[in-house]
DNA sequence: GATGAATGAGCATTCATTCAT
DNA sequence: TATGAATGAATGCTCATTCAT
């Protein structure tokens, strides 16, 4: 007779948010974002087609809330919001954590790196990013200078590109690099 | 109006080829392979619809043809091939090179790009890029166990990461990643 | 809380059902019968979308009724009903309301235009309508014929047109319209 | 061997075209722009779906190209393009021809007057068709004010209500509208 | 009575590919 | 060799309607 309580709806909408999102990610990573159709993440999410526009604007909007979800999470994690400096453990750490994040979700990451290379597509997504970056940034040439680098800029920029660059091998290959060995090279070489 | 002789033909069937080739990897690269559609090549390469199919079968075979040019291209400028074995002055050339060959051709490397951490679409361009990798990873191999690094595995890999991570931030910003002060990190670190 | 009297849950439905009405003719106005939808009217009716469905069958019932009601009003402010015959009075006051009802209800007259004019969507309406109509026709028919027209049905048609055309007019431009100078001259014309 | 010759293809292209468009009115007129398909205008012309985008850019495109035509046709039948003044015979034949013209192709007025009285739909083509009617406007408002009328503007409005009027009640009661005797009677009433 | 999540048919539009000329 | 008209499957998205609560 009555309606659903309000905290009934809140816990199903969330779940289903999450079922979607989920079902979009998985088929992202496997398939890429346009060869996969909103039919497809429905069915994989066990929903119909149209339920979906219940839950999100557009397919765009699907993949907008997963990288800013990714990057959210992973602000989180490095947890050097609002310091003003970061030590070298900070670093250490941080380091750690860029694989090991990548290690810990790898269908989310795959669709950021095929996202990342992928032309004009996000340009709103990326610049939103790139806000979110620039505190960081700004935290690692300082460290950089501070460690007496020449050119703390460059160093910034080339551990920046390892890094990726390492990500993306996993992602690539997750089966067979050699994680744990090539963690140990890349701080015995940047420390 | 004398029938053209073969080798006209030839020469003009290799100058179509090359106009469509040359279309198709500008609009892949500015707009994605996605978003490019087969009409757009051909009123980019000035030709028509239909006759891009007399010399591709598919726009996914001018994407295989695209990459295959592209890599046959590079090794060659490697010319590494037929080697027992890379001396120093090979590997410092190798390194070089490998920043160069993106900064030569960007389009091309920003479509390499965008497919290698595409999932799924390509596998048969996978294996073969991988076949013709094949030799150069023994290679390597050979030279870092020479070297005495301790895990020449591990080292390959780290560095194939390295030069994939700074090709990758070379093409997302040309106008703006330091490239010759990163090179000059990069050699004194992996040297 | 003593449960609702019967007469209450009356008011309450009749409320909700003028709601609903209201609402609808307003977008319907506004945004046309086919750029409506289910949702807008219960969001502008300050109620659920389902529950729409507990007082009119199906949007095209809403329709109806709103069309069925303006007609009905129609009629009663004309108060020729029964009558045998009508006068000069009568007739002019039929005129000046078949402008003034107009200029009462934009939105709904605006929304009985559109339907007019629509093909094919609405027979059973039109069907309806014709009957509702059919004794006025009489009426007028005889006045036209006392009056020595020679062509009563002829003259018929072409007042009624006329009277569709200014309404339509006003409909279609309410600001700039000179109404009551082309009142004037219609009253003139034909009388 | 060769290509279709160029004249060749401008008449393919002018008769499908035309296909197309015939088609369109048809489904418009028959059951209103919103409830007819791409898909029912495409069988009905008996070509595909997917080749009246090769003629027209969209559903509304086709739209607009009819009622453009449409109006194109009838300012030229109108033949008073240019004129500085207008003669009572002048006067005479725009009468008839407006009558005349809505017997000539029901279906293409049956489908303007469904627009005339559509909200929101096309204020472009609204625009358009104001554009085009300016110079008529002046010439109508010279004539009547010559004629003496007390207020032009007004009669103006006035009859160009009795004759959208009228063409409105042809449209919808083609078979037992007497078009004739009301055409008479206007003559007689307004000249 | 009241809610809004859920469904699924329907729509406009795109595009790789084919084929008559 | 060359053209571009033609096809039709596929896609993202909308919306009237149903129904469990």
């Amino acid at each position: 007779m009555a309606p659903k309580t309000k905290d009934q709806l809140e816990t199903i909408k969330g779940e289903k948010r999450q079922r979607i999102l989920q079902a979009a990610v998985e088929l992202f990573a496997r398939h890429g974002y346009a060869h996969t159709s909103i039919s497809q993440i429905a069915q994989n999410a066990g929903i119909s087609k149209g339920l979906i526009y219940n839950y999100f604007e557009s397919k765009e909007t699907i993949l907008h809330e997963l990288v800013n979800d990714l990057f959210q999470a992973m602000y989180e994690r490095f947890g050097l919001m609002g310091k003003s400096e970061i030590t070298r453990d900070d670093y250490v750490a941080f380091i750690n954590l860029s694989i090991d994040i990548v290690l810990e979700d790898l269908d989310r990451w795959k669709l950021y790196f095929s996202l990342l290379t992928q032309p004009n597509v996000l340009k709103m997504l990326r610049d939103d990013l790139m806000k979110q970056a620039a505190p960081y940034i700004t935290l690692f040439y300082e460290y950089y200078k501070k460690q007496g680098h020449e050119n703390p800029e460059a160093w910034m920029r080339y551990v920046a590109a390892i890094i990726d660059g390492i990500q993306m091998h996993i992602l690539m290959d997750p089966e067979n690099f050699p994680v744990e060995e090539v963690r140990k090279i890349l701080l015995k070489q940047i420390l």
